[in-house]
DNA sequence: AAATAATTGACTATTTTTCTCGGATATGTG
DNA sequence: CACATATCCGAGAAAAATAGTCAATTATTT
């Protein structure tokens, strides 16, 4: 499986849509702001999951993001298939090709666990995880810090610019 | 949890060392051959195995490296962790600080997969590997590929020189 | 002595990931 | 309508991680 930042921030925003998305729709500038990712790769990740039917976009002042299902019936692996475009441990991607047209060695490890891995991702959805209190403790903690009350390690962390 | 084609490249290494290695010292010159890795690059990986006290190197003629433990107490887990130093799926390695030295929304659902990977690796022996059928059949094609008679896939792959 | 093979470290190339920029399109509001 | 807001889109640049190379040293066997 490959599991980087990409996949990371989007489930990410994702939780952050479900979170705050229950009346109107979110601005991606919202969601760069309380998880501090850059909007255009913001944009990049949205577009992807919105061609996979996940997240609709609504565009003018007072539009956003949403999801187009319930958060329940939105699973974690499918948000990093979507903008990851893989899942999968092997390196050839299941085709078994992995050594001059014929699998390697290790083939069937990588294939079992990327099942493995999948099966469990897939098994969570995004309901699930906002139900966690220590998520919407810190769901809350990035409210109040993303609308201007900062606490002392958003300070220290600004840069000085040269 | 880095799953990288480095620690693939580590693992595979392992598994031909562990099916070569019951009489004699197996040379890396041996493994780069039939696994088709660079051998510098598994010189690196074993430097980092050999760290960890899992190989033990013979040098001189008729040297090589050998397994410093059975087949059966090396499990795959600790073979990544090795070379990849971790298998954490969190963005803070376990340290709880991701945004701002606070933990982000999903630290706790990184965290989880990172245990439910790490558990499935390192239930599985280098041993339990080996005993599959689809590995042993692999393995004999690739000895009788490395000592000469290439199939046709092999010649095809070969590069010309500039 | 000569050949073999591990050992080490610094360095380069390549790829992937992450991010930026500039603009286009749609939509609600005054 | 004009204007602001926000999505949408694609080409690239910057940064980071990965993968691999090179050159030299050390230990061991024959």
């Amino acid at each position: 499986m490959r599991l980087t930042t990409k996949g990371r921030y989007a489930v990410t925003a994702m939780l952050d849509l479900a979170y705050h998305s229950e009346k109107r729709p979110v601005t991606l500038t919202d969601i760069a702001k309380r998880q501090q990712i850059s909007l255009s790769y913001l944009e990049q990740l949205f577009a992807r999951l919105r061609r996979a039917g996940m997240v609709e976009g609504v565009r003018g002042p007072g539009g956003g993001y949403q999801l187009s299902r319930d958060a329940s019936q939105i699973n974690i692996a499918e948000i990093i298939i979507a903008v990851d475009e893989t899942i999968d441990s092997t390196r050839c991607g299941g085709k078994a090709n992995c050594q001059n047209n014929q699998p390697c060695l290790t083939h069937d490890l990588w294939l079992g666990l990327s099942e493995q891995i999948r099966d469990y991702l897939a098994s969570i959805s995004l309901q699930d995880v906002l139900q966690r209190k220590n998520v919407r403790l810190i769901a809350e903690r990035q409210d109040k810090q993303a609308s201007g009350v900062q606490g002392i390690d958003m300070l220290l962390r600004q840069e000085t610019p040269i």
